[in-house]
DNA sequence: CAAATTTTTGACCGATTGGACAAACGTTAG
DNA sequence: CTAACGTTTGTCCAATCGGTCAAAAATTTG
């Protein structure tokens, strides 16, 4: 009747379960999911495999649980573009906040990006539904702002794509971002320089500015 | 003294590497290094494992080649961008080569996303070395355009790493693309689309065209 | 044709994997 | 203190992994 399913969690399994997850997040995202062993995230974990599966009975249950989480945490900054205030404004904030979280959550970033890329066999429902909902709402609050002439008409549905692409980059190919630009000098200059480039890519182009072609000569 | 490396190719060692590599692309790409088995790649080639074997000693040697040819084929349209030639023409045909090769190619840019995800433990050096000194070159081609004017200042490595992000999100995350954009009706409208706004994205910007708030009120 | 060589296969191996289990150990409430 | 429950561990298992090997089959060469 009563199975464990029922019983409330214990002091100790809310702790070690958390334990877990951070080191599920390490591994899954440095080595993708067939490429993480439950020893592995075990060791990580600081406690043996037999009493990692004490708390998570499969593998699939701790990358499961780590994406339901992960979700929320990741359309957040979507979710508060706003139709309120300056469209340029907002969307300039929304790139930074995704900047931000590809600077801060990159394992985030990487575990989400390995999951896509195999076809996002475990959360293809998902995408296909919470995910295209609120795109599409969203799309439908750029239109509105591109409709009023506060920004130039476009495609809203590939902008969104771009501004994940461009900033979760910096997460997802932060190796060959490193390996390209050489070794940073310190601080986040480097953070500093891809947010104003990004927000002078979306909001200005790279024509030059117009008064140069705009003076006719002679 | 005379081993097995220097004898020349048989015509069947010829024919069945390429056929092994062709399938070890489309499992590789689909699952990563570690999530491939060998078993697997033998499979999608029409052959026994042992057979396969024969033909490559090790898994790493697979995936090795695969990736020294790839790398060629990957960094061509970066090398064609040219000093010759208008800059906004020259930058817009090399949005659009690489995101032919995102259409085209999906396979081997997931392949190449997977190895960058993972850290890039096989390639880093190739990072560090050739694809920086390239990368840094073409910088300095795009520098001299800003210098002379011919596109708005920025930072060339970050406008390459945003030609690079964009375009590849559509191999990469086809996936979630798909998912949002719900089914594709037909020809590829899809990717036009896509390619119409980077265009648009890179050269115009999104601020609205000049006329409107060049005019100072009052 | 026959010998030499290349190609293919089935059987096998040790290592690693995800996971089961019962026994030992801790903790806590009555 | 003790019984009940929660936690941890060592041992074990079957499946799968990358890879070997010798022998059979096919092919090439003279």
């Amino acid at each position: 009747m009563d199975t464990k399913a029922l019983r409330p969690r214990t002091r100790i399994q809310t702790e070690k379960r958390e334990l877990i997850l951070e080191a599920a997040l390490e591994v899954f995202s440095a080595h993708g999911f067939r490429g993480s062993t439950i020893d592995q995230i075990a060791e990580a974990a600081g406690m043996s495999k037999p009493n990692l599966l004490y708390y998570f009975r499969r593998k699939e249950e701790i990358h499961e649980t780590l994406m339901q989480r992960l979700l929320d945490t990741w359309l957040a900054p979507l979710k508060e573009l706003d139709d309120i205030g300056d469209p340029l404004t907002e969307l300039r904030s929304y790139i930074r906040r995704k900047l931000e979280m590809a600077r801060d959550f990159p394992r985030e970033s990487r575990l989400f990006a390995n999951e896509i890329l195999q076809g996002a066999p475990r959360i293809k429902p998902m995408l296909e539904g919470e995910l295209k909902t609120l795109v599409d709402e969203k799309a439908e609050v750029i239109k509105g702002w591109m409709r009023a002439g506060k920004i130039v008409k476009t495609d809203p549905w590939h902008l969104i794509f771009s501004i994940w692409a461009t900033t979760q980059h910096y997460a997802d190919f932060d190796v060959q971002v490193r390996a390209v630009l050489g070794p940073d000098r310190g601080g986040d200059g480097r953070f500093e320089d891809a947010a104003r480039f990004l927000e002078q890519l979306f909001v200005d182009g790279l024509k030059p500015p117009c008064t140069t072609p705009r003076v006719q000569p002679s």
